[in-house]
DNA sequence: CGGACAACATAACCTGCTGTTATGAAACTG
DNA sequence: CAGTTTCATAACAGCAGGTTATGTTGTCCG
């Protein structure tokens, strides 16, 4: 016999309550529903599950036992309600992520780590790439979001953009590096010093050669290349090299006064630093919620660099 | 968000036997109505609950989840189906039998005892009345069962009664009595005795009198009177008093080699011992085989007093 | 690469359950 | 014993789930 488990929820509500009126009013639902259902129950087992004959309805052995397996049935309903609660509301869910390293590594990642304090149950799956590798990751649907320079007329017509910073890069050098000693540095100055690159086929690449080349440094001695930004500011602050860096990536180092920027005004690419998103279809909400958190994060970030640049030599 | 326990019952399925056909087939269900549910299911809570464009059908995160509850969901169901199972089939449930005292105490608590190894989920409420009470019990429910020494005529119309001995009685004394020693005892040797006599309302403490007189014991001298079964047979034991007593008990206590019966023939009772039953309504199974399961014991009781009489001088 | 196959989705229809309000019967209360 | 509460019944509307038949789309394999 295979009863319905809708029917052993209403029995325990109904003995839970003490009362066929009560119980159903505690479901939500009328009186003369419940009552018809649990007769149908009672119907069907060929038992009576509750003794007759008895005003403040009073189950019977039979009923008992039964509403036990009902509360079971509604605990796992309400914890199935609490999941899909969670979900919807972005507090729990998986995002994929993907942008490109140097930004994940140097200001996404700790902001997806103040993410996960407020909602831990969220996975955060990410990944590195480059702008057409995030585009066709979010076009088939294996990435969520995106966080890439880009120029917004490039954005694919399916896709949303959201631009948080404006494409800004620095010359970075350690902390006590001889060149920040200077009120002034001129494009003469830091062809003395080795240079670190991207990876060759990074716009941040793109945008060393074109900085370089826009100040006048023709050329210029590459001294380490490729690796990750970890690996990056390891040859930065163990030695005098320079190499070009997102601005916001350095500030937001400067709490460890390891790496800091020059007082030398190179181009900025034509790129702002985005959010990329699908558009049209729904977003999960677990998505739109890492979304706004890092929205708002660089919205802040925004506000601090601007206040900070009033005090500083930068530019 | 309220959610049908039947889908997460549906969705375990699907992801536990991985696919959706299987899933449908596992529950007995057609694999367009598990399809359709589930989309509803999807459409309710907006997320998707698989992987699209996965063939065999994958689920999310999310998805599995659910599927964890739909489990508990369907645990809870099986062992609701499991409940009501051991209901019908009688190998669980309640039954009140009610009974004459010493037919209760001596021959069927024994048969209760024997009945529940074999299902030991049946709990049995067991009370004492005689055949007034008896009725009237099952006749306002508060009585599944009775074993009552009735005439057959006195049963009311609203109950069915099985007669399951001939109500014999015996005269009984201790093992060792005087009077057993004689071949033949006469209603002169037992006026000597002092009687135990049953309580003056029970129908047993009519039929001593009345076999006494049958048999021209006219005076008598009652020693000990009241009191149940264990009381009675502690006296005759410690006695030589004689009591009257249904042979069945008697019987039933040969093991002990405590009590036995005289040579004396008494008048029979024109009652049947019976099992007594509401007639026409549903029998709870339990109450069913309890039922059976006492009268087959009878039906071997009376094979066994037959075979016994065949060889001793008991009348 | 393309065809065969399997797995899933959709369509159309019907049955049955659930929900409602209105109302009646029965039991508990003082 | 009357009032009140509690449950059962009636009548009806609507939706969800069951079915079969039939598309559509991954997947597998030569």
């Amino acid at each position: 016999m295979k009863l319905d488990p809708r029917h052993l929820e209403l029995l325990a509500a109904v003995v839970d309550h003490g009362g066929l009126t009560e119980g159903a009013a505690a479901l939500g639902k009328s009186q003369p529903s419940v009552s018809r259902s649990l007769g149908q129950l009672e119907a069907r087992i060929g038992a009576p599950l509750f003794q007759p004959g008895r005003r403040p309805l009073q189950a019977t052995d039979l009923g008992l036992a039964l509403a036990e397996q009902g509360r079971a049935v509604l605990k796992a309903d309400r914890a199935a309600s609490q999941i899909v609660a969670l979900y919807r509301s972005g507090h729990a869910g998986l995002v994929r992520v993907g942008g490109t390293p140097v930004f994940m590594d140097g200001v996404i990642a700790g902001m997806i780590a103040e993410f996960q304090q407020a909602c831990p149950d969220v996975r955060v799956d990410q990944s590195y790439g480059y702008a057409d590798d995030l585009i066709e990751g979010l076009g088939n649907g294996t990435l969520d979001l995106a966080v890439v320079p880009l120029r917004p007329e490039k954005v694919p017509a399916s896709l949303q953009f959201q631009p948080i910073l404006p494409g800004l890069n620095v010359i970075a050098c350690r902390v006590g590096h001889p060149l920040t000693r200077r009120k002034l540095v001129t494009p003469g100055d830091i062809a003395e010093f080795p240079w670190i690159a991207p990876p060759a086929n990074s716009p941040l690449y793109a945008d060393l050669r074109r900085a370089l080349t826009d100040i006048g440094a023709e050329d210029f001695k590459i001294s380490f290349s490729g690796g990750s930004l970890a690996s990056v500011i390891s040859v930065l602050t163990g030695s005098d090299s320079l190499t070009v860096l997102p601005y916001s990536v350095v500030f937001m180092m400067r709490p460890q006064k390891t790496v800091t920027a020059l007082s030398l005004r190179i181009g900025h690419p034509d790129r702002n630093l985005g959010l990329l998103m699908a558009a049209g279809g729904p977003v999960p909400p677990a998505t739109a919620r890492l979304r706004s958190f890092v929205a708002a994060r660089f919205e802040a970030l925004a506000r601090r660099i601007v206040a900070h640049q009033t005090n500083q030599l930068w530019r």
